[in-house]
DNA sequence: TTGTATGCGTTATCAA
DNA sequence: TTGATAACGCATACAA
């Protein structure tokens, strides 16, 4: 089978518990031992296993994360900057993905903590804060990223939601659009919440109110904001500029708004939140409010492996999210 | 701490034992008793710890995901496929990003291997296959995902690259153009190597030869294919026709095309290897070779079970690529 | 400084 | 049909 410490151990003519404590403190060893016990190491090819490593102390070198949509270039992206820092720190990572269903949430904190992950940073879908309380009794630290689960003590690293959404208001009312709509998410998550909430009230501030035909609900999918596209355009009196709360649904809204035929930013002058490689490359290129992507991940990382050395406790980073003018909104030319 | 199977047993006025069949074999025990195993379980919380099961029997029930790039939109939704399969029959998913780095890939297969994953679906990224033949040894398959790694008697699954170079060049052909350009994936990947053989051979058998400053090779990445388009858009005889090997590298060449003003399809036709959420968005819509994604996560996944229920032995999967003619390419201007 | 022995949580063998 | 016990691989308390 496999090359275990007794295999290390015989090699050497050493016991077992000089091996691990070789390798886990080499201080703790003679040098002459130490350097007995290496070449024995890399002549067997000896690897410790993770598994009986984890039995032993409760806990595995290995962090889990659960993003609520992997094909959500966002949180891919986020998931690539958390694994380099686990990976940096030789952690491994065990990546889930809920799909924005709290029950495979659920199974994927169950999965976790049943791994004996030290920590996890998690994007809530909207599941209870149960089991995630119950984590945290046991010592594992919880790390909420985009968005906020609702634990009594939290630590979270996020984009400041409202402040995008201000900015993306402002930046409609500049040009002049009274007729404004939006695709929001989910009310019942906090990012979605928060960025229909500055939206609302920077219109309001405006003297602009947002009419109830105008204002939509999507899941944060592409589906969801395909179908709330199609039923702003072809209302009545279709607005004039139109807000998307997430970059899937503005997938799903891009979908519908060539599928009938607007013009953009003539007809329908668009702004999503969250920016995308592609979103350049559109036609015409997309105005967006862009994420720190990169910093978000890192700090979330940062935080929690923090939390684990005990260096550092909950606190909740909100970062800025920044205004990326392209060429998808203008003044209303209708 | 967490609930044990001792707590389980000590609620019941059973042994471990007991408890353990009756979870596992409920067949081989009293139907009084496995009611009262149940309701045990049930007043406990209690869930086997995957870490002590995994020592036990040598084996995780989880299976491991490599893939090369989790950014990228093909293997985000590889991820997801594959992660819906595991979760079926109660499997987790380990998932690792090699980032097209072969040590990265290696240390990956480490981490899988001490994790005891019970089998790996793994996109190659250039790493011997040493590590890999372990790992079958140890009774752990492996299925190659998109590419092949090289290994004596292979499981895979791919798209055939081949195929759909070919139905690249042939519109190309078909619509006139001669002076044809590549960026190519890196040689020594199968995927890259097969996509330019594929594509070149077609160009011959119609009597163009891809003329060597026309030829150049980027690393699957963005900022690869940023490069090579730009080079081949400054050359003194630029090409009519460009053909991409994979869509990040697209997204890169779109960039210098962007930023260097061509007139896409007028000035320059453009064909991509893999299809994307965006590229039908784009302006123009991307022409495309398509590749089945959620067929080949689907196959790779069952392919990977069947092997570890012993119903099946290493097989290679070839899908058929499609062409999907948008507006990026037209007959040449120039 | 090194070795012996124990226990982490689980499943399976064997005995009762 | 059930229970006592061993073993998986590792790290450490304690003994030598």
């Amino acid at each position: 089978m496999s090359v275990t410490i007794h295999d290390v151990a015989r090699e050497a003519n050493l016991s077992i518990a000089t091996i691990s404590r070789a390798l886990n403190r080499p201080e703790t060893v003679a040098a002459q031992t130490r350097e007995r016990v290496l070449v024995a190491v890399a002549k067997t090819g000896y690897r410790p296993d993770a598994v009986g490593r984890s039995l032993r102390e409760g806990r595995s070198r290995s962090i889990g994360l659960i993003v609520s949509d992997i094909r959500n270039p966002f949180y891919a992206s986020i998931t690539k900057v958390v694994e380099d820092a686990a990976y940096e720190r030789g952690y491994g990572l065990l990546i889930c993905n809920a799909d924005e269903q709290p029950a495979r949430a659920r199974e994927a904190l169950h999965f976790l903590a049943s791994h004996q992950v030290s920590g996890v940073i998690h994007v809530p879908t909207g599941e209870s804060t149960e089991l995630l309380q119950e984590l945290i009794g046991k010592g594992i630290p919880i790390i909420d990223l985009d968005r906020v689960s609702g634990l009594a003590d939290p630590s979270a690293v996020m984009v400041d939601n409202r402040q995008g959404a201000r900015l993306a208001a402002q930046h409609l009312i500049e040009l002049g659009h009274t007729r404004i709509a939006v695709i929001a998410g989910p009310p019942h998550l906090t990012s979605g919440a928060a960025r229909l909430a500055g939206f609302e009230q920077t219109l309001q501030a405006a003297g602009i109110t947002l009419a109830p035909q105008y204002l939509t609900y999507g899941d944060f999918r592409e589906a969801s904001g395909r179908r709330a596209a199609e039923q702003l355009l072809t209302l009545p009196e279709p607005p004039t500029a139109l807000f998307v709360a997430n970059n899937e649904m503005m997938a799903g809204a891009l979908g519908a708004v060539l599928e009938l035929g607007w013009r953009i930013p003539e007809q329908l002058s668009l702004i999503g939140f969250d920016d995308a490689r592609w979103a350049k490359y559109m036609h015409p290129p997309l105005t967006v409010i862009a994420q720190p992507i990169e910093a978000i991940g890192r700090l979330a990382a940062q935080q929690l492996f923090d939390q684990l050395d005990q260096k550092a406790s909950a606190q909740i980073h909100v970062l800025e999210a920044t205004l990326i003018v392209r060429a998808s909104t203008s003044v209303p030319r209708i």
